[in-house]
DNA sequence: TTGAAAGCGGTACCAA
DNA sequence: TTGGTACCGCTTTCAA
């Protein structure tokens, strides 16, 4: 079923069946409709490979993420599914691992593919710049990362956010407020953890960085840390680096049986859709995910036509659940 | 940067340098050398869209599932992709939100990509015979789903996985023990569910069966349904249809007040990675999910050679963590 | 073992 | 507005 089985139909030319489809207003409205008709009568679907192949286009669309295991890029996946689509894009699934080299690997491939461009969700040490130097790099937009001059990016404002937290806490009395830093330094995690820094100082508030570990036995070190502490220097309330992190954090202190939010409130910082599954539910500082994969894929758009670069930054917002409480006295 | 490129760079005719690549055996190993190094330092890569245009088959896979956000479609994503990448395969996305018509759509849009085979994990209500019917569906492997006839599945066998978490229970104690059932009763819910219900009889157990709900409130029928029974009538232990029921549930209990694994033991099925970071540790019924990637890949190409559907059931086992204990007396 | 030529399924420019 | 034609980048059959 091809393009010259419509056209023998139609009695048209090969050409003819072409713009019907791509520039239907170069066509006799008559002979379009007949075009059409035909092709719908014989299921005819254009082949995107072969239309990719000579515009030097394709829909095909690498979504670049470090970890799909992860919740919090599940929920990203999907809002770009549904944005792609809704474009007529292909989602290609390049999963990381978080090493740097796939990273340009999956680029240069799909570019080998004539994807248009590339939304990457990146790792902590994939480096913007060299990102660029790959062919496709010129052409992607970055998620969840903080900005970067000439890369489009849509990320969240982490002072916003952590200020909401911070302040929900304060509100609850809280005094004595930590915050424990991600897995291996994730890029967000910094930004958060600086903006923490910069917040505490601002508010003379005593900052205190409780390290969660990396890998299987995340917050364990932050757990042993806690429990360590005197107990009249413990914090009251953490703030973890990300909502994954306060799981781990809240499993691990639970297991040293302290109790959430008795002992210690803890916040996470997502808004993950499983903050409603966790015992106790999580209070935590949502991302606007599900705006994110549509406006990724705009900016996409935006840096095709004009070149321009923008830089979105999205506002947070609090979702008061139940692992904080009044600080205990 | 194109075949001929190549070819006119290493003095070759480019069907000589296609064969270079896809037959080595049938040329000249000293030539193919040359063009080999000549490849090499012109950085050349061969387009896989014309390649597929031309043998009508890419390597392009789509991969069907309901819901990338589930953690558990996480994480067969992720064993999917590291397998598909191994054998040089793409994984085109494809979430369908539950949707039937979706599947196929789907399925008839990547074979306008000329995909080899496709990997469906299907909700609930997708009818494999109807499946097939749409043109790519005959090629198609289906993970997490009882077998058919004629579709190669990769499954656990849900019969030993329910024994596995019932003689666990029991070992501790438990005699009352209940069956939640899962989401909308998907498909691995029932199956679970009528293992559940076999080994209850054979047991001679009472057999009680609590609906966690729908939707976002899912765990809380079934936390309802538990508190609201006379204690002495409660059951000591609970088997969740799967490990995300399984965190609702200790969610929704948690609220109310009830003590885990203090009052109740839960057990989830799946064994997902998240059930070390839950509170409490989830005992759950592990699936060998990271090999479920590799063998479905496998099905597929064995489909593809000989035509074969083959079934593969796996063997689960027990993650004995901290969400069940003795039964309390 | 290598070259020539046709074709996969479209697009786009040029001419009519 | 339509048709003709060349070409996108590669594969494959047929001859040499």
């Amino acid at each position: 079923m091809s393009i010259d089985d419509v056209a023998a139909e139609a009695g048209v030319h090969r050409s003819t069946v072409s713009r019907a489809f791509s520039r239907p207003e170069a066509v006799n409205p008559t002979t379009r409709q007949r075009i059409l008709e035909v092709a719908e009568s014989l299921g005819y679907q254009m082949s995107p490979l072969a239309q990719a192949l000579r515009r030097k286009t394709s829909n095909l669309v690498p979504l670049i993420v470090p970890d799909i295991t992860n919740p919090f890029y599940g929920e990203l996946a999907k809002t770009m599914a549904t944005a792609a689509a809704g474009k007529g894009y292909q989602l290609v699934l390049c999963v990381t691992d978080g090493e740097v080299a796939q990273t340009s690997g999956y680029l240069t491939a799909l570019q080998g593919m004539y994807a248009p461009f590339g939304i990457v969700a990146p790792s902590t040490s994939v480096d913007l710049d060299e990102l660029q130097s790959v062919a496709l790099g010129s052409r992607v937009v970055v998620v969840d990362r903080v900005e970067k001059a000439n890369v489009p990016t849509v990320t969240v404002d982490s002072a916003e956010g952590i200020a909401l937290a911070v302040d929900h806490l304060r509100g609850l009395g809280h005094r004595r407020i930590a915050y424990v830093s991600g897995i291996s330094g994730t890029y967000t995690s910094r930004d958060r953890l600086a903006a923490y820094e910069g917040l505490a100082e601002k508010l003379e508030m005593p900052a205190t960085i409780l390290d969660a570990g990396t890998g299987p036995e995340v917050g364990e070190r932050a757990a042993e840390l806690f429990v360590d502490m005197p107990r009249e220097q413990r914090p009251t309330a953490v703030i973890a680096a990300n909502d994954m992190v306060a799981f781990a954090l809240i499993s691990s202190l639970g297991a040293r049986g302290v109790s959430i939010p008795g002992e210690v409130s803890v916040m996470g910082f997502d808004g993950l859709e499983l903050g409603s599954r966790s015992n106790p539910r999580l209070t935590t500082v949502r991302q606007p995910i599900a705006d994110m994969g549509a406006i990724a894929i705009d900016l996409a758009e935006q840096l095709l036509n004009d070149g321009e670069a923008q830089h979105v930054v999205l506002t947070p917002d609090l979702l008061i659940r139940a692992s904080t409480a009044e600080v205990p006295r």
